[in-house]
DNA sequence: GCTTGACCTCAAGCGGGCTTGAAGTTGCAC
DNA sequence: GTGCAACTTCAAGCCCGCTTGAGGTCAAGC
């Protein structure tokens, strides 16, 4: 039941196998993200779970989690043993609707760019394009007043 | 034909017109994304067209182009006049067509989450997933090899 | 002409996600 | 038992897109 010894990695080895820097690595550990066991000289460990949870990492940085919001999902995720089908499938599922949000964002911020084009406006301005509003989950700012050359003034 | 005060505006009221912070109006001058006129004490004065860059710039920003991008996109953009139809739809194309593919991006990454939840490896390997390999248009470390659980000692 | 708020410059700081470097230790192969 | 790559820690640095602060000047209204 105790894990045999080659079932563990060096770090050079996961950061290898998983695709990140060894001070990637050290970094996730930094926060709580992974963890290892080690040597009797101090040396990192890695079970070969790690390799799932840095997998997992990746995916959720790839839809835009930040390492906070990666640390929070990891904990609805067993530390040691492959996930449920019903544990996988929660997760998995608010990800799809996350990834949905966003292709609905882009999807907006299309439609705006071609009215741009269509309306004549030219200046950028006017047209909403300008002012995606709710851009906030893309990068933060968040809302903003329409453009006109002069609204004050006209 | 030179530019009555009535047109230049203070380095506030661009900021409150534009949405911008006048501190990021100082930083994108620096950058060469703008300009100004000056008074005599040295206090800048922009054209009412800087409204326009401004907006552009946002827009630029809200599909993810970064500030050296922006500086390129701008370069193709008349300084002084409002772009023709030709001058904005060539831009406006190249736009729609990034999104188009941060959208076949999104679109790919939410497919590889499906046959994840259906595919019962559950180990979020081996599947793609954590493996986007083109991620490089949102994140940039580009090209991974596919994971698996021990791809080696297979 | 004075007050006061808006402006100026320059340097430093921040947040996120790491990387880099220095200085030293470990562990596997031969 | 030794050589050398791979590891260790800790502190500092980097990139981006700004913001903040200190210390000082300008300009517009009374």
């Amino acid at each position: 039941m105790t894990i045999t010894s080659r079932d563990l990695l060096p770090i050079g080895e996961l950061a290898a196998r998983s695709g990140h820097a060894p001070s990637a690595l050290r970094y996730y550990e930094e926060l709580g993200l992974i963890d290892a066991e080690r040597t009797a000289g101090g040396q990192r460990r890695y079970r070969r779970a790690t390799l799932r949870r840095l997998a997992f990492i990746r995916a959720a940085q790839t839809i835009g989690l930040s390492l906070d919001e990666v640390s929070e999902a990891l904990a609805q995720l067993p530390h040691d043993h492959v996930p449920t089908t019903a544990e996988w499938n929660r997760i998995a599922t608010a990800w799809q609707q996350r990834i949905d949000d966003q292709i609905a964002e882009l999807r907006k911020l299309r439609s705006r760019l071609t009215e741009c084009v269509g309306c004549g406006c030219l200046s950028v301005s006017r047209c909403g394009l300008s002012n995606p509003g709710d851009t906030a989950a893309r990068r933060g700012p968040g809302a903003r007043f329409l453009l006109g050359d002069d609204p004050a003034a006209r």
